[in-house]
DNA sequence: TTTCTTGCAAAGAGTTTGCATTCCA
DNA sequence: TGGAATGCAAACTCTTTGCAAGAAA
């Protein structure tokens, strides 16, 4: 059972409070499978607590972001979402034309990360990347 | 010679018109070596012209997207840059922590872009992307 | 109680838009 | 001249911040 601790727990034992607020937010980004806005945060919040404030939605990204527990991936348009670090490594091919968001495996990069790794002494957060293009079904 | 002609040539035998405005910005796209920012191009601008209008650099840039001449790129922050389509494709390789920006060769996505053609059938467009990670000289 | 969190409202940054005026072709 | 392009100002989106009020431990 061990790795198994939930963001919450983590959360407590690192000293943070336990506020609703932040259960919520947490809660919504557990149950997204995939990665998700702090605008549909702030929806599926209000589902279960009457309101919540988007600037307690974006604190409480911005700690879970500097604790290392979710990923914020800019998938364009200014807009970031927001992903458990603990997930399954996955991608996000983002069509242009239709703005469908496919999930990929994150093999596919395994290669380009040794490369930019060996040739250029760089590091790179590959863990959750939006690629852009056409998909399948708008192609011309 | 063919294959040479400059951007604002090609913007005139599409029929729009020549304005000094769009000669301004068309010149500093194809000045920068690198990507620019609509900021960047503005403040170029000004040294040759009184005062641009920040709408028309975006409309202009927005003109010349949507022609193909110049590639649009999300380098993060909910900034875009800019970059001539014709020149060398090439990459950026971002560091998140002292925020530089180096230029890889295109080539090492070449074979990630046949994959996620093949497997996905995903057409990528790598022709300009920003990669961020940790580079040589930040990292712990 | 006491310090951490929240809510509110206002401020940002970067970009877009409506509309009257200007000007290229 | 006439339609395309510009400038201006206001709006827009997403996010951040200061500060007083509220609540977890």
């Amino acid at each position: 059972m061990k790795g198994r601790k939930g963001l919450l727990e983590i959360l407590r034992d690192k000293g943070y409070r336990l506020t609703p607020q932040r259960m919520i937010v947490v809660e919504a980004i557990e149950a997204s499978d995939d990665h998700i806005s702090a605008e549909e945060i702030r929806d599926m919040a209000r589902a279960k607590y009457p309101y919540i404030n988007m600037s307690t939605v974006y604190r409480t990204l911005e700690l879970l972001v500097e604790e290392g527990l979710v990923t914020e991936t800019d998938l364009g348009g200014g807009r970031s979402l927001y992903h458990p670090t603990m997930k399954a490594q996955h991608h996000h091919l983002v069509c242009r034309k239709c703005a469908k968001v496919k999930d990929i495996d994150a093999s596919v990069f395994q290669r380009l990360k040794g490369e930019l790794k060996s040739q250029y002494g760089f590091d790179a957060d590959l863990e959750h990347v939006g690629i852009f293009g056409t998909c399948e079904d708008c192609h011309d």
